[in-house]
DNA sequence: CTGAAAGCGCTTACAG
DNA sequence: CTGAAAGCGCTTACAG
């Protein structure tokens, strides 16, 4: 019946049982030729795909993961996928664990929402691992993930005295490279435009900047708070260029401030780099683009997504493996919103 | 044993079982408490839910699926999660979905991928409906999915004569909005940059702008080909730009291509508007920014997605609903990259 | 190499 | 309102 309620689909799908009965051999047998793993006659092996094939069989994943206590699924919580540079990291996130063979499932926080508020739907859907990016999560919550035995990794931030695994941007690195990049090219007054107050990409990259300018005898930096988007950034960046002693460089803790710092400079009749350097974080596709050819430090999305993958899935398969932190360098890409000649 | 390999969990997760035990009752009046469909005397239910928080139980939401033959999954099939305007899709749905208890699988497809490579995984792991986005299917494909009973959802494409349901913006009142206001503004020489070629939204756009201009008596529309991307849509602007006769006015299939082509503009000394205006497709975040102001068809995002979540879960519930095709009108959003007084 | 049987963690008639 | 039992679609010892 085509209109009955109640959420069946229209068709059964098909069961291992009725390729068993139609190639003529039992249901374990089925199992046995698509699980790969045990040995069968090539000649059975034939007449079950035959079956399977007709009948268009696929095994029940779900069904299957009850017993091998394996779903290979693995949870992705994003706070918000449409930060920049995020999306490309739920891409190459996804389609590399595909090659895996693993599935993803997808949480996004939003703004209203907290980790805490997903993690028991996580949970209750049984991911073999979680990777964690772009959201904030405290070490209670942590442990607790951690407690009930899911491997957690975490993307670009990392938690201090906890059992997480954690693969991030060198980002202290990263803030010191900036930090001597200005100074060998004679910039004088340096400004700092933070992002997110409690996240470590930006305190990383704030420490490591100020910190190098400090070993330098540098300790003047100007400092604005802005929270990661376009728009504080465009804020943040007009405060700085009105003051009398303005700022002849502007650090940006990611790139979408620095092109809205651009943009700021643009409005006031400000030229970039003659009367003023930009640099931001990330390196995302906008920044080459001619509107605004932003110096940045590139993170090396590739490499950490490749080594976020293996870490996690090698704590999978050996769970007693203890939790590992790895930081990635990061490099500057020179563009033309920094002057490079000394005045 | 911590170390032991194997992919075991470290910690058996708790079980029904156990917690009817510590509770004093049965294990399907545990299972009665969680399910919230059945009665429960609230004394019993207190004693099961207090038993259950000790222990930290949540239901397995996979073993439970097995039975109901519903897993609360949703698949969604995106080609490429970059591609501007898409994070914004797949947030918004991700959030929406979860706020209707359903869960994301996603599965990116990427440039060398197909959804054909991705199917057998969607249909494996049993999800109880299908959104496909900025992905391309053929119809014998959508057929197939149809046929095994699991409910479809174009997002922002349709297929000809298939039982998919499909939400789309109006692409084609899009583009003959854009054509009248190129018009009223008394251009004369008029361009359009063209998308992918093969995809709905592309030619919707294009047969509605070039249809509006004939039904006005204007038939000398010049066409560049492009692909969507930034890097294309520059390339396909410089070279209708360097041409003798170059066109006052260019309408490109999306935003980002206009993105370039304002770029392109900016390269050849082209001052916009005064000298050419530039019209794109999407409004996305970047279209704002003050080294753009495009003007632009705004697709109703939050409108589509509601409505596409609206339609497919309707389907899901009751099967037998006719497939539905549903067109969400857009409309212009004017800032400064397309003149608005005739000269 | 193959089959019969137990079991993964739930839901749901069926009795009482 | 509650329990015993069957069953969802698989995997995997255990025999043979």
């Amino acid at each position: 019946m085509a209109n009955r309620r109640g959420g069946s689909k229209s068709e059964r799908p098909v069961t291992s049982v009725e390729v068993a009965r139609l190639a003529g051999v039992s249901q374990s047998t089925v199992s046995r030729v698509f699980s790969e793993r045990d040995t069968v006659a090539s000649e059975t092996m034939a007449r079950v795909q035959e079956a399977a094939r007709k009948l268009g069989y696929k095994p029940n994943a779900l069904a299957s993961s009850l017993i091998t206590r394996r779903t290979n699924m693995i949870g992705i919580v994003m706070a918000e996928i449409t930060s920049p540079f995020y999306p490309y990291v739920l891409e190459k996130f996804t389609q590399q664990l595909h090659d895996q063979r693993q599935q993803v499932l997808l949480f996004s926080t939003g703004p209203s929402k907290d980790v805490d508020d997903v993690l028991p739907d996580v949970l209750r859907y049984k991911v073999d691992g979680l990777i964690v990016a772009n959201a904030i999560l405290g070490s209670a919550l942590v442990d607790e993930i951690v407690r009930l035995g899911t491997p957690l990794l975490l993307f670009n931030r990392y938690v201090r005295d906890t059992s997480a695994s954690a693969v991030s941007c060198d980002n202290i690195a990263g803030g010191r490279l900036v930090a001597d990049l200005l100074l060998d090219t004679g910039h004088t007054r340096l400004a700092y435009i933070a992002g997110k107050a409690n996240t470590s990409t930006n305190l990383d990259r704030e420490v490591g900047f100020t910190q190098r300018l400090r070993e330098r005898g540098y300790h003047a930096v100007r400092r604005e708070q802005a929270h990661y988007t376009y728009e504080t950034g465009l804020e943040a960046a007009r405060r700085l260029l009105v003051s009398d002693d303005r700022p002849d460089a502007i650090f940006c803790a990611n790139d979408i401030m620095a092109l809205g710092a651009i943009d700021a400079a643009r409005e006031l009749g400000i030229s970039i780099p003659d009367q003023l350097s930009i640099i931001g974080f990330d390196d995302i596709p906008a920044a080459s683009w001619g509107a605004y050819a932003l110096t940045t430090v590139r993170q090396p999305v590739t490499a950490m997504i490749n080594l976020s993958i293996h870490t996690l899935l090698e704590r999978i398969e050996a769970p007693g493996l203890p939790p590992t932190t790895t930081f990635v360098p990061g490099s500057l890409v020179l563009r033309n919103s920094a002057r490079l000649s000394a005045r």
